[in-house]
DNA sequence: GTCATATGCTGAGGTTACCTCATTATGAGG
DNA sequence: CCTCATAATGAGGTAACCTCAGCATATGAC
C-alpha cells in the first residue's frame, strides 16, 4: 500500500533459504486452492477425497491419520464430502465399531480430475526450471525431509 | 497455544516435487512453531511483531499488508500483543485517522530474543545439507519464485 | 471554502477448521 | 464375563480469519 510516509517497512524480500522455502510453498498451495475451485471444494477436502479414493474406501480413522488431524475432525471432512455426494459411510465389515467412507462414482471421477488438475499446477509451476535443476531440487529437498 | 497433535511418522507419500515442498515447509513450519512456545506467542503474532520492529512502529494497515490479512484482522494481531505489552498504540502524527503500533522495550526485546531462535531454528534445519547444496537450494527456490 | 469521495480503524457478527470431553458401541485378553 | 482399549460422534469451545457498517479524517474538484 504505497508510502505515505518517509520511513517505511517494505524490505527487501528475506532471501533466507526458510523464507524462500515458505514462499515457494505458499505459491505452490495458493495455485493449487485456486485450480480447485471450480469444484467448490476445499483444499483439506481434496486431500480426503484422495486418501479415500486411493484405497478404496478408508476408515474415518485412517482419513484422521492421514490429515493429521483429530479423529473427531475426520468426521466433519467426511460429513462435508458426504452431503456433497462424494462419498458414502458404511459400516466396516472387519470391525463393526468402525465406519468405511467409500468413494461413489462421482467421487472417484471427481478425484481423477481433481488429480489431473493438481499435476498441471505441479508442472506449470515447476515449468521455469530446467529438467535437471528440477532433479536437483527434488534431491535436496529429499535429502532434508529425510528423518 | 498447546498441540498436542504429532504422533505418526510421516508416512512418506508422493515424491513429487511439490509433495517434498510442502512437506518440507510443514516440517520447519512446525519447528519454528514449536519455539515459539516458551514465549507464548502464535506465529502470526510474532510475524507482526517483527514488522512492527522493523520499522520500529507501523500502521495496522501496514501489518495488514505484511501479514497478508485483511485490515481489521490486523487490529485484532496488535489487541493480541498489545495485551501482552509488547507493542503500544499511538496516533501517527502524519494521518490522524491511522493508528501505529509502536514496539515497547519488552517488544523490542522479544522480536530479539524471538529473530536469533528463529535463526537457530533455520540453522539446524538446513545442517543437513553441505554448505554448497544449501547455496544451490536457495538458487533454485530462487528461481522458482522469481516473478 | 465546501463538498464528494476515499481511506484508516474498529464494533458487530459470521465462518471455518480445528480442538477436547463425554458417550455409545464394539472388540480383545485374562 | 469383566475390564480395558478403540471407533465414531454429539456437544460445546476456540483461534484466526472474514464482511459489512459506521465514524473520523484526508484529499481532490470545483
Amino acid at each position: 500500500m504505497t508510502n505515505p510516509r518517509g520511513r517505511e517497512p517494505e524490505r527487501a524480500p528475506e532471501s533466507e533459504p526458510s523464507e524462500l522455502l515458505m514462499q515457494a510453498t505458499r505459491a505452490l498451495r495458493r495455485r493449487w486452492a485456486a485450480s480447485l475451485e471450480p469444484w467448490g471444494l476445499a483444499p483439506h477436502e481434496a486431500r480426503a477425497l484422495r486418501v479415500i479414493c486411493d484405497s478404496d474406501g478408508a476408515r474415518l480413522s485412517d482419513v484422521a491419520a492421514h490429515l493429521r488431524i483429530a479423529p473427531r475432525s475426520a468426521t466433519e471432512v467426511v460429513d462435508a464430502l458426504q452431503e456433497k455426494a462424494f462419498v458414502e459411510r458404511m459400516p466396516d465389515p472387519t470391525d463393526r465399531r468402525a465406519v468405511l467412507a467409500v468413494p461413489t462414482d462421482a467421487g472417484r471421477a471427481l478425484a481423477q480430475e481433481i488429480g489431473a488438475a493438481r499435476q498441471q499446477v505441479s508442472r506449470d509451476y515447476f515449468a521455469r526450471l530446467e529438467p535437471q535443476e528440477w532433479e536437483q531440487l527434488t534431491g535436496l529437498l529429499r535429502r532434508l525431509i529425510s528423518d
